[in-house]
This record gives C-alpha cells, structure tokens and sequence, in this order.
RNA sequence: GCCGCGUUCGUCUAGAGGCCUAGGACACGGCCCUCUCAAGGCUGAGAUCAUCGGUUCGAAUCCGAUACGCGGUACCA
C-alpha cells in the first residue's frame, strides 16, 4: 500500500445523491489505481438536517454500487474499521473543539460576539456600497475588559479563525492546474465554532483530513474557492497540505448544477428504475472523465486499471439519462442467464405488488424466455411492459387495436378463426415455434394475405399489445390452452363488434 | 458586486503545435435484417473547435482580451 489517502464525506441531510456517488467513485477508483486507501467518513455535524435514515440510504448505496472502503463505518461486521476514526464527526467532537481552543491559544483565532442582527446589518450596509461583503474584524482586537463586558451582556461568543489580508494563496490543482486566490476575496475571519460551541464545516474538513492523514482531496468543483480557507487552517493546525483534485459538476439540462428540483438526483431511484450498478458505475465514470480510447463498456476493474484524474475534465458535464439507458443495455445483455433472472426478480415483485400480474414466474418460465427478453430489456424494470401479459389471468385487450391497418373487423375474425384452427391442430405435443408458424405461413399464401397483418392480429389477441417479443416463442411461453383461450375472446369480442357496430 | 473556474457536433467526449478537409459514442434520419418491438450491421446529417487579437512557417491545441455560462462568497454541507 502507498501513502496515498483519499476520502469522501457525504453529509446525511439527504438520500445519496448522484454526485455525491461520482465523487467517490472517482475517489475510490484513484485510491485502487494507486493502491492507496480509500476512507469513509460521515459528516453529521448538521443536527438539524441529517437523520440517521439517510445514512443508512447512502451507505446501503454505496455498497450497491460495488464502492467499499478500507476505513468507515459499516464495513463487512464491523461497526466501523480502522485507525483513524471514529469516522462519524458527532464522535470526533472532542477534537474539533480541542483544535479550537489551541487555534485561540496560539491567538490564531479569537472569540467574536457580534450577534447575527450586528452582522446582518453590516453585511447589508457593505452591499449598499458596493463593497465586498466581509467580516469587519470588529472583534479581531478586543481587549481583556471589552470582553468581560459582552459577557456580562449575556452574548455567546463564536470563534473566528484569523484570515490574513492580501495573501495570495496558491495551489496546483491536478485537475485544474494552477490556481491562485487572494485572502481579501475570503470574506474576513472565518466562524470555525457556532456560539453553542458546535465546529462547522470548513473546520472539521480540515482537522480531520489532517487527522486521517488524507493526502489528496478529490471533490467537487463547488469546492474550489473555498479551497484557500482550508489551506490557511492546515497551515494554522501544522499539517501538511494535501494535494487537490476538483471534479467538474454535474449539470441539470438547463447546465446549471444538477439538482434534485430539476433532475432525479437519487441513486435509489435509479436502483429503482432497474439500471443495474454495473451500468450506473460505468455511466458515472465516463461522466467528466475517459479512457483517451474509443472504448465505452468497462468493468470496475477495467475503470481501476485505466483510471487517471489528471485526465479528468474541466467542463461541467450534463447528465444524459438517454446515454445511461445505452449502458444499462449493453451491461444488462452481457449478464449470464442465473445473474439475470436473480436480478430480474425483485421486479416481477414490483410488479405482483402492484397488481399488474397476478402470479410470479418461476425461474424456469423466465429462464426459457431469456433467449428473447434479454436484448429487449433497457431496464429491469422494463419486465412487466415487455412480458407481464403472461402472468395475468384475463388480459386486458382493447378491441380497436385489433383489426390490423390493412384489415376490417370481418376480415380479422375470418383470419383470427382460420388461425386459431391451424394452432388448434398444431396441438399441445407439437407446440413449438417453428411448428406453430409454418402452418400459419401457409394459411397466409393461400388467402393472398399479408404475414405482417395477419400475425398482428394474433398478436394483439394473445398478447394485448402491438409491440411484444417474437410472436410464435411468445405462444409458446403462453401455453397451448391460453394462446386458444385468448384467441377465442378476442374473436368473440370482435364479431360482437362487428355486428352491432358494422 | 467581488473572486474563481469553464467554453470542441443537441448530449458525453477524443484531441497535449503539423497525423484534424476535427475522430468515437448516445440521440436523430435512411438502408439491410424482419411477424411487431428490440438487438445487430451498413450509412447519413450534425462542430466557422465561444468571439476577437497575438505568438508561430503552421493553432482546436500556446498567450491576452471580450462575451457568455457556472460555481463560491453563511453561526449550510
């Protein structure tokens, strides 16, 4: 193993969101490329917003995704792994305030008791003038008396990190290149404590990168200008800088940065939708980075082996839900028969549950229909749409879809009778799909018909659909008295039709 | 407002000064296959490489300015 150490921090205010997911792939990959270590840690710190059910949505996520970590919590057994932790920030409190209150020691930061009313004037009169919104350092110099005398008003202090003015901080960002921001662009001495003494973010990044020892940061480009605060406390807590890498965001349509008002942003829903991880993560992968060769389908191996953030794009990258969907196919027909019928279950579930087949199909039903559904699968849960019709008792059918384009009702009962005869004597011992389709081609030469109309309206009886898997293996897959029971209502429906409707 | 980052087909991208009359993929059109739908094969259309200026014998590639977009600018993460 290399020194290398890399991180994700997702915070648990939500369900495990898109880009957080690409983030740590890209983390995860780079960590096995280099054989480096790949660290889990939760960012809990907003009370507020972080609930323990989103936690459990992320992490189940990530292990779903193939993404496992050699330090976090919920590895394998274990509660949490590894010699850095805890990895929760809620346990880690005890250090965040220790790294305070050496800060404030070394007078690297001081106590402020500007209330947020003090403040939010300030701010607004600074837009007023067209100023720069910052922190006015009204508290930077206190003396021992002025401070005794905000506490004795009752006011709760919060601690500011002391920002240096006219600074430029500078840094070479491996995807990025090099970057330089100035410290008057930092907004003032940054708060790292809350008055009720709880660190917040930019804080407790720093302090626990430098305490897990993380030797390169891989994040969002969202991150980038608030890249020289964290410098600034590294050097203030005696770390080493680590090294950084900002991805390119994924975009909304509209190229703003995705979100989940305007795009599904939850890889549940995708899980959901039936795209399987293998796709997810190879569709990821490609988003904001590639190979530098034409190739398109990739195993997580296969990303590990080839992986290299210095290739990484600078662009944001629109996410194409229509591109996902190619993958998702071309994974999904690779996958072996077994893999694919156990993946292919929870959907038929789906399904069952919500009362649009009435009986589940055994793994033997499905595995003879493989050779015909597999390349008909964009989704898994695409199942239902292409073969639920042989899972339901009484079939829906609307009459009108019937009657070919080229065909009247009259016509399509005389074909659907003459039809149903031939696979009536093609019989049970016989039933199968070249047997089942040379009579009928038959019966179409003699009555100068056209196969494509006549096997529609089959089709169409048997089926309900006008868009179905190839209709002689699907007859099969019905079964004989079904594909006759079927084909006799319809017919009755339809001459029904066309006598009081002529 | 200020600061930062970005800009190659609709979308994801290849491209690291001559291999670029810019390649691939998705999506789209046509053809083939074909009982429908897919899948697959072939094929077509689609990019004045944001704009302008500079460096160079030569620029999508280097430099500068401009425009536009996005991000950041909290006692959110």
């Amino acid at each position: 193993m290399t020194d290398i150490r890399v991180r994700i921090a997702p915070s648990p205010t939500g369900p495990l969101h898109l880009g957080t997911a690409r983030t740590a792939l890209f983390n995860f990959l780079f960590a096995r490329h280099t054989g480096g270590t790949f660290i889990f840690r939760l960012e809990d710190t907003d009370q507020a917003r972080s609930t323990e059910a989103y936690e459990l949505d992320i992490l189940n996520g990530m292990h779903w995704l193939g993404i496992r970590w050699d330090e976090g919590p919920a590895v394998g057994d274990e509660p949490e792994r590894g010699d850095h932790g805890p990895y929760r920030q809620m346990a880690r409190m005890a250090s965040y305030t220790e790294a305070a209150n050496r800060l404030l020691a070394e007078d690297k930061a001081y106590r402020c008791y500007c209330s947020p009313e003090e403040l939010e004037a300030e701010r607004k009169l600074q837009e007023a003038a067209h100023q720069n919104v910052r922190y006015n350092g009204r508290c930077a110099k206190l003396t021992g008396a002025e401070r005794a005398a905000f506490e004795a008003e009752g006011r709760k202090p919060v601690v500011r990190f002391r920002i240096p003015a006219s600074r430029a901080i500078a840094f070479d960002d491996i995807v990025r290149g090099h970057v330089e921001i100035d410290t008057n662009a930092l907004g003032g001495d940054l708060v790292i404590l809350r008055s009720d003494g709880t660190p917040l973010y930019h804080f407790t990044v720093a302090v626990d990168d430098a305490a897990m020892k993380i030797s390169h940061v891989i994040r969002g480009e969202d991150h980038l200008s608030n890249t020289p605060k964290h410098i600034l406390l590294f050097e203030a807590l005696g770390a080493p800088i680590p090294q950084f890498g900002h991805l390119p965001l994924i975009l909304n349509p509209d190229r703003t940065k995705m979100s989940k008002r305007k795009s599904q942003t939850a890889v549940d829903a995708y899980k959901a939708e039936g795209f399987i991880p293998e796709a997810f993560v190879n569709y990821l992968a490609l988003l904001g980075w590639s190979t530098g060769t034409e190739e398109e389908i990739l195993s997580q191996a296969e990303l590990i082996e080839r992986f290299d953030l210095s290739k990484v794009n600078r662009a944001g990258a629109v996410f194409d839900r229509e591109r996902l969907e190619w993958i998702n196919g071309q994974w999904i027909r690779r996958l072996s028969a077994d893999d694919l019928i156990a993946r292919l279950r929870p959907f038929f579930e789906v399904e069952l549950a919500a009362g649009r087949i009435d009986w589940l199909p055994t793994d033997d039903e499905i595995r003879v229909l493989l050779p015909v559904v597999q390349e008909r699968l964009p989704r898994l849960s695409a199942v239902g749409e292409l073969i639920g019709f042989l899972f339901v008792r009484d079939l829906e059918m609307d009459p009108a879809l019937i009657v070919p384009k080229r065909w009247d009702a009259a016509t399509t009962v005389v074909g659907l009778t003459a039809a149903r005869q031939l696979i009536a004597e093609t019989g049970k011992a016989a039933w199968d799909a070249h047997q089942l389709e040379a009579p009928l081609r038959r019966l179409v030469e003699d009555r100068g018909w056209k196969a494509g109309d006549l096997f529609m309206a089959i089709r169409v009886a048997v089926t309900g659909r006008t868009a179905t898997p190839p209709l002689f293996d699907t007859m099969v897959a019905l079964g004989y008295e079904r594909t006759l029971a079927r084909l006799d209502r319809a017919i009755e429906k339809l001459g029904a039709q066309a006598t009081t409707a002529p």
